[in-house]
DNA sequence: AAAGACACCTGTCCGC
DNA sequence: TGCGGACAGGTGTCTT
């Protein structure tokens, strides 16, 4: 389900329903997740949610005694319900707030996480190594070039790398290097530093237009209100492997690259 | 060090 | 209708 836009709509959610909240009661219904739920969790109980942000695709649920960390993996989806709401099938983790609702992870795949740190130092084995925010000046055509030289890996892994850039998932990936002409194949060292400042300007667009709209809903993606993210009638190529392109009508071309399916158009992308 | 394969897990879809 | 296999928005870890 989320990528970085995905991720950012949902912060922007459920921020109001969280936000100088106290929390009731921690409830963990399946601690296998991607890492076990510690137990520490529980630190969050009779805490007060200050503030909470995102870095890459975490997020960061900020108390006085702590941080949550959540991360919603392949399928995980974040929702305020009312506590006394039937639980669904995957729904692993809950927050009791004192309003009467409550935060409920629903994770199929459990591919997500959710974890407890004292301070954000403790994260470092988790976050230390992202490179920057796509949406910030620190990602930008030199830093990228840079990076690139003597990287053999296709420009798609490339920019997928979470090393190099955070937040760009498969469907932006594919998008991204549509809008920008470039082959996804292409090896990352041999683009220009011209292309760089195209291709980087698109990744931005492309992110930030997709939060604007709520995100892609694919299969299951929601808000926090329930609300689909209307982002997937705007796809050039995601998705639309056989189909026609939408700017010169040949048909697309599909290919996985690094396990993941992607897709371009062999006539716009060199 | 870098690149690629694989693992985690469940659901859905497609062909037989 | 059932069964097997491929595939799905991510990312940590292992093998070359």
């Amino acid at each position: 389900m989320p990528e970085l836009p995905e991720v950012e709509v949902t912060r922007m959610g459920i921020s109001p329903y969280l936000i100088s909240q106290t929390v009731k009661k921690v409830a963990v219904y399946n601690p296998n997740m991607r890492w076990p739920i510690p137990a520490e969790i529980a630190q969050l109980n009779g805490q007060v949610i200050d503030k909470i942000e995102r870095r890459a695709k975490y997020l960061l649920l900020y108390c006085h005694a702590g941080i949550a960390l959540l991360h919603l993996g392949m399928s995980g989806k974040l929702c305020v319900v009312n506590s006394n709401e039937p639980l669904k099938k995957h729904d692993h983790f809950e927050l009791f707030l004192q309003s009467g609702k409550s935060l409920r992870l629903n994770d199929t795949r459990r591919f997500g996480a959710v974890l407890w740190f004292s301070e954000l130092s403790d994260a470092d084995h988790v976050l230390a190594h992202l490179g920057p925010e796509p949406l910030t000046d620190h990602f930008n055509s030199e830093y990228v070039y840079q990076k690139a030289q003597k990287r053999q890996v296709s420009i798609k892994t490339f920019i997928m790398d979470n090393k190099v850039v955070v937040g760009v998932g498969n469907i932006y990936a594919n998008e991204a290097l549509f809008m920008s002409g470039i082959h996804p194949k292409k090896a990352a060292a041999k683009i220009s530093l011209a292309k760089y400042k195209v291709l980087v300007e698109n990744i931005k667009q492309v992110l930030a237009k997709a939060i604007k709209q709520g995100g892609t809903t694919l299969k299951d993606f929601s808000q926090a209100d329930g609300k689909p993210g209307y982002f997937a009638q705007e796809l050039m190529v995601y998705g639309r492997a056989g189909e026609k392109c939408k700017k010169c009508d040949l048909e697309l071309t599909g290919l996985m690259i690094g396990q993941r399916a992607t897709v371009y158009c062999k006539n716009c992308q060199k």
